[in-house]
DNA sequence: TTGATTTGGTATGAGATTCATATAATATCG
DNA sequence: CGATATTATATGAATCTCATACCAAATCAA
């Protein structure tokens, strides 16, 4: 940090730069990550947004019709044709909750989570092969990142349902 | 490295975990960012697919109708009603191909990128945000990770397209 | 050159999807 | 208890996707 002005300018130059790219190189992951989706979606016979919805019920599940809509900025009446869709191919159960007799509660099936892993395979040992470039602390750096980006998204999320 | 086999095991054993935590991590990011692909793409009367081929319009960008459906994953004629949506609004241009007389152009126009910016700009701050917490190196690396995951992801849609 | 084949983009129409609205059942509040 | 709110879903209109067909232009074959 002992630096004349000039070379703090060129390194505040620089550094945006970086995050600029880096912002760029996030949204370009996101599309690619999305065409895979679509592709493995079309083997499945799975729209993109039942993925997307498999996904939620997959890291944040169980949970119900309204509050996966909320997720997923979905209309309630849409959650509940995507939801007939994954029961009818058994990628996913309706329960009734316990406690609210009002209330579903939607969960995975394991069933068919051999067949979702095949079509990722691809990919994945793609991210093994990626990954072996990292150490241990650039491992966490990264996962690290990518947490808060979902924190980020979810937030950016709901500002712009709300305002 | 000079670890007793027991203390390579564990060493073993945690990279193992970090890696499969960081693709979590990963796919959890990829479905947040598509959950606000999806509440932008609302305000702005864009269907999620839509903003999928603006996206790659925007960086792969002048390509023909034929190129984006194939690295969309999309039929062509599907694209064909896509681009229609996105000239109708404004978003894209069509021009005939100097070169080819059948063939079209798509590039973007950006008359609309301050709307479009404005949308995402939630998101924008909070990277910048998170960005803070890193130093140039440690961005680097993020972005080189990320140049890769897309790479990744583009050679896993064509592989499982091909197959 | 001519004629056949391939390529690029789009029109058409059948089937599927989204979502505003309405509805039924249950919960909660006063 | 009665009124209101909440949860999930049925219904139907508008829209979207994609297989097919089609036309124009390029390319290939002889």
């Amino acid at each position: 940090m002992n630096l004349i002005p000039n070379q703090e300018a060129e390194a505040t130059r620089l550094r945006r730069r970086t995050v600029t790219q880096l912002k760029a190189e996030l949204r370009g992951a996101r599309v690619q990550l999305s065409v895979l989706n679509h592709v493995v979606g079309t083997h499945a016979e799975l729209k993109d947004v039942d993925l997307d919805c498999l996904d939620l019920i997959s890291s944040q599940g169980p949970l119900s019709p309204s509050m996966l809509a909320k997720r997923a900025g979905l209309h309630p009446a849409t959650v509940t044709g995507i939801l007939d869709r994954l029961e009818r191919g058994r990628w996913i159960a309706r329960d009734r909750d316990p406690s609210d007799r009002r209330a579903v509660l939607v969960r995975i099936l394991p069933e068919r989570n051999a067949e979702m892993f095949r079509l990722y395979s691809g990919m994945n040992s793609r991210m093994d092969a990626i990954c072996e470039g990292y150490d241990q602390a650039q491992l966490e750096v990264i996962a690290d990142f990518l947490r808060r980006v979902q924190a980020a998204g979810s937030d950016a999320s709901e500002d712009l349902t709300a305002g």
